[in-house]
DNA sequence: TGTTTCATGTAAGACGTTACATGATTGG
DNA sequence: CCAATCATGTAACGTCTTACATGAAACA
């Protein structure tokens, strides 16, 4: 139910519309826990049906303006607190290295410097958000946000070069 | 639609059950695509149904002996061949370490201590399928699954190297 | 006035998890 | 004969994706 506490934790420090939290997860929240819209509104009832949130405000066409409730706030504290489940690791990519065999050579290579071509452009973009973000203001990326950032950068380059490892290997 | 094309792939050089398969899931696949027992059953029957598979024998307790069709073969090929699309990244970690100081100081570093523990601990358990496997033997683990523990390795080294790094920031 | 942006909702279906349910065979 | 292992299946429930549907307000 982690998209539940990505909601509460994005009402912490601000109320916000549905429309708006759907924003902030394509923005800051993309790389980490994507929500699709359907998702988001669904969830947004729920928790306003259980009390962790209230419509605080409602706004001009139908917008509903989300505060975080004190249970709200309990609950996301609650969940903060609590020891993480070691979640399953699935990889598309790691299943298909798998049966690689089954690829001609060429076929291997290129799907193997594809992958580092991906993890690549994938860092390079994480890369500009880090040189575009002002990380003294209070934007969504606070210092927690540069911590993740810092992992996304680091899986990339990890990525990149395993792949172009893993091509090396196979050319053998 | 991964599992089904992981079930076909693990049927390419052997027949078997769906209880050989979970075996296999659990043993070789367990770090790259989990499956429960009833996914693994589920889906062997819309195989059978869809004809990628077919029941090749019948065993003692009802056991069923399946066999990669030719249609599965080709399916598989497809699949492989394909440009895999990027893949949604979810991190229930990354997700925390957002919102982390929401925590006091004494816990967030208790988190990330835990966290590097877990990926070191994780790295250890690798290292052990790595020494203690035979490469040359055909057992599933082949040049390919080398790759991939490769991968797991790289990962679970940088993903410690990451929490200590986080630990550090976070006590200035 | 017409296009863009804001704004919310529902429905169908795929995929995954956990739990329940059942029974045959093998080996000690 | 009893326990462990082999072996399959179903049901309920939660999550996520895609697509459909609708309409108000802002702005040019």
């Amino acid at each position: 139910m982690s998209l539940r506490h990505a909601l509460l934790g994005l009402l912490v420090d601000r109320t916000a519309s549905g429309y708006d939290l759907l924003k902030l997860f394509d923005t800051s929240l993309a790389h980490v826990w994507p929500a699709s819209q359907s998702q988001v509104y669904g969830e947004l009832t729920k928790l306003a049906e259980t009390g962790l949130v209230t419509v605080a405000a409602e706004g001009p066409r139908g917008r509903k303006d989300y505060a975080l409730t004190e249970a709200g706030m309990a609950e996301l504290r609650r969940w903060l607190g609590e020891v993480p489940a070691e979640q399953p690791a699935r990889s598309e990519v790691q299943l298909r290295v798998f049966f690689l065999d089954l690829l001609t050579p060429q076929q291997r290579l290129a799907f193997l410097d594809q992958q580092a071509e991906r993890a690549a452009a994938h860092h390079a973009e994480l890369r500009q958000v880090l040189e575009s973000e002002d990380w003294t203001e209070a934007g969504m990326l606070t210092s927690n946000g540069r911590l993740s950032l810092e992992f996304g950068l680091r899986f990339t380059a990890m990525s990149e070069e395993w792949a172009r490892w893993a091509a090396k290997q196979i050319t053998d």
